[in-house]
DNA sequence: TTTTTATATTGCAATATTACGATAAATAAT
DNA sequence: ATTATTTATCGTAATATTGCAATATAAAAA
């Protein structure tokens, strides 16, 4: 149906896969590798630096913050994004909680 | 479009985003943490754990399994699913190079 | 061989995502 | 005050995702 059954699932499992799902397009990876590189953290200049239109920028960078990936600031005429360390770093965690002590398959497989 | 354009971003932004987007359901992260779990890596119980139909965790698991995060193999009557060490410690490699060492915002913002 | 069991595939409806032109809004510059 | 600059929003078309019933497939059990 294209909804997600997200009652059925724990709160964690949920906001990690909106956190993984924000970061699961080639346009939002390079925003946030962009701005880890603090080139800038303007708008204007990731317009300039992705392929991609204005308004698809926006669009990217309103989901990221949906998510807290990002959070901007006014600064006169323009905006500034950066990164939300904290999200961030949660996103690391669960990696190293989860992901980082993988074995290979037993003998059942 | 819901076409992304691919072709403009790195191979490497592609393939992380396609991994993050695998992992972007609360379905496929049950599904991954089930299998870190080892409580079992049969399928079946996989459908049984989750509260999703049969073909449905079957498309899931199909996902996993195009970007490499699983693998499958053929036990007798059924199959069984485990983890891709590899592609999860690819995963848990860029974050360590990336969103690991993030900082504050500077006086730009 | 027939039946059961386990998984995959097909087909389809509902919804979501992606992209961008046009336009709005809001501040800066003239 | 007018114009330019910067970002957001709206509207819309194209495509993708999600979910499941129905069905197919394939091995196991009877």
């Amino acid at each position: 149906m294209g909804i997600s059954k997200s009652d059925y699932f724990s709160e964690e499992q949920n906001e990690i896969a909106s956190l993984m799902k924000a970061l699961g397009h080639p346009a939002r990876i390079a925003i946030i590798e962009f701005l880890l590189q603090k080139k800038s953290c303007v708008c204007g200049a990731i317009v300039t630096e992705l392929p991609l239109s204005q308004p698809t920028i926006s669009q990217h960078l309103k989901e990221l913050k949906n998510v807290n990936l990002i959070k901007g600031s006014i600064d006169g005429n323009s905006i500034c994004y950066c990164l939300n360390q904290k999200t961030l770093k949660k996103i690391q965690k669960y990696i190293q909680l989860t992901i980082a002590n993988v074995n290979e398959c037993d003998t059942r497989c």
